[in-house]
DNA sequence: GCGACTTGCGTTACCGCTACCATAAAGCAG
DNA sequence: CTGCTTTATGGTAGCGGTAACGCAAGTCGC
């Protein structure tokens, strides 16, 4: 009895066949969760599977399996944190599913180039698409998919197709959550950096906020209000034109972390203290809310965990037959979190009176 | 004639074969640069491979060649911006050689913990570990991955064992260059923030800084030195100090990118114009180099190459048989490249005078 | 001119797993 | 009890590649 061509010490789906006195395929149904098998023979092979340490080969699977093995990732970069945690948890996700994550960057907001980077993507063979934003919501790359019939799952869009697959948080509940806060502290004149006007999530944010406001019968229209890009320079430019109005915020609320953390950077140079003199709140809950001094509040989203979602739901739709419980899902709705840190506080007496001239600047 | 059971459109390597008139074998050859095929028959099999837009399977190309598969990452996480780029080329790498990226944050500094962290992590079963700065130098690492055998290679560290795989670029030059660049501009005193103290590569840097110093006639045990950690909060501190100091300098040379946008801002918070007042560099080239204004002169380290290059080292030691022309290669040093941006100038005439008192903060 | 070695390519036997079908056992109506 | 469906399990044949080996033809030393 010679050892075999690769003698590593792998432990395979037939030592656990003969372990638990069963055959492979028995085996393999154990570890896909297929239904018709009774329940003392699937005790056994678990058992079994749990004293060998099996695991299977995740190379052989996929190639028996004929399945969809590369899942494309088409991703502008406005964040690099919001991209690492997204990029951490898809790979947690490709792992889990033993497939392999291709990645391709798409800078250019030119939608020809948008169209044309989309095209060389998918000749390159991806079985799939995830499409995080901002990229989510771009029309060209829509449209070049849908004509290469790739499947497509959009991440944090916020007026998603029907049909078409979406993972998202509830932006509008979120932002009103928010701006509650920041209403309970006592703030009154709460400025808004919104975020980039092509991204429908943006829209959601603005509509929560001006909600909570409305609700709390503030006119939302009469509310300081400045364009974001989502980035950290759009931030700085945002943040200098709530401050130098003349009713100046005592808080502002900015749609992601970084044009936050911008924020605060221009109310430092400005000689605000934070949260003293301003409170300032974020969204996202990504590294540069806790960089900064003070900490953002801010709204933590599951990035990690909307990018496992999402590879989840594609795979799903490519591999139809498998445990066909949850076929039909579309759409998968994450929670998401307030996290207060020390960038919010209420007003501090002085600042509630209007147009009080303040310093000049450093 | 039916169709085969998984009837996906596939090109396999026995189409490349009937359409070159050669076996199946053959183009394998061909596919992975083998030697001995003669030259007309692998032109022949080549157009074959382009005119079927042959790509090969990877499943099936590690499951026949019992091949590694999974390799390990495990990371901390002191900058996202470098982080991503990191990541970015790691997938690059691994899709291209067809194996899977295992990813593991590792956040405490606890020797303890890492060891933990690394022994749950092999226990998963990686084939070999790509250990990213600042876990590289960590050593209740390494001496767990060597208790299991796992193969290593670091990245980014600064004095490498002989015999084990590391790439990086020469730290050394690269801050030596950089220091010689703010000489040149005309400054004498330059202050210098340090990067993590377990990290060589901080130690190469610092060594750079000061050899160029020597160079240009200037004592560098008087050279304002702060210890930072890469972290852009112990930017703010660090810079803090040196702008403290009754000798101001009149450039900031931080060992990181993330460290140099702190000290920017706390250049800013003092009223002080950069490049004007002071000029600030970097090192890295990752984001926060380009979204701070002014954007920083820093040294471009090739990141994602740095991980491709680490990948392909790994995988080269894990298939001893394949191409062996470039075996025994331990090291693999890439070039750097000085980025001259907007946020380093001359010093201006008053910053000339030492000692000069300077306004107070804010 | 003959054995030994090299070169170029094909044949065979897998890699580890799963789709497909066969089959035995069990349930069940009439 | 018979015939029919349903359920649980096994046997077989690949999935698309590559390692190992075989073999013919060419090269070379003596």
């Amino acid at each position: 009895m010679r050892a075999s061509r690769r003698s590593r010490g792998t432990v395979t789906i037939q030592d656990v066949a003969r372990t638990a006195g069963v055959s492979a395929m028995t085996v393999s149904r154990v570890m896909n969760g297929e239904r018709n098998v009774r329940e003392s023979t699937r005790a056994a092979v678990q058992e079994a599977i749990d004293r060998l340490n099996y695991s299977p080969n995740t190379a052989a699977r996929s190639l028996a399996a004929g399945e969809a093995t590369h899942i494309g990732l088409l991703y502008a970069n406005p964040s690099a944190a919001y991209l690492t945690q997204f990029l951490v948890g898809a790979l947690e996700g490709a792992r889990r599913a033993g497939c392999h994550l291709v990645l391709e960057a798409c800078a250019s907001e030119s939608a020809d180039e948008q169209a044309e980077a989309t095209r060389r993507f998918v000749q390159s063979g991806v079985d799939g698409v995830i499409l995080p934003p901002p990229l989510s919501e771009s029309l060209p790359i829509h449209a070049e998919l849908a004509a290469a019939r790739t499947p497509v799952v959009t991440v944090a869009m916020g007026l998603p197709q029907p049909g078409s697959l979406n993972v998202r948080i509830d932006d509008f509940d979120a932002a009103a959550t928010m701006t509650r806060h920041l209403l309970e502290l006592g703030h009154r004149r709460i400025g808004f950096i919104r975020g980039h006007p092509n991204h429908i999530a943006s829209l959601e944010r603005t509509r929560g906020f001006m909600a909570a406001l409305e609700e709390a019968g503030i006119d939302p229209e009469s509310a300081p209000i400045e364009q974001g890009y989502f980035t950290y320079r759009s931030g700085l430019v945002a943040a200098e034109r709530l401050l130098a109005r003349k009713q100046q915020p005592t808080a502002i609320f900015a749609s992601n972390d970084d044009m936050a953390a911008a924020t605060v950077n221009v109310a430092h140079r400005r000689g605000l203290h934070v949260p003293a003199d301003l409170s300032v709140v974020g969204f996202d809950d990504t590294a540069p809310a806790t960089t900064v001094w003070p900490e953002l509040t801010t709204v933590r989203q599951p990035v990690g965990a909307m990018a496992e979602a999402a590879l989840d739901l594609l795979l799903a739709s490519l591999r139809p037959h498998k445990s066909s419980t949850m076929s039909g899902v579309f759409e998968h709705v994450l929670d998401y979190e307030l996290v207060i840190r020390e960038s919010s506080a209420p007003p501090s007496a002085d600042a509630r009176q209007p147009a009080r001239p303040r310093r000049a600047r450093g």
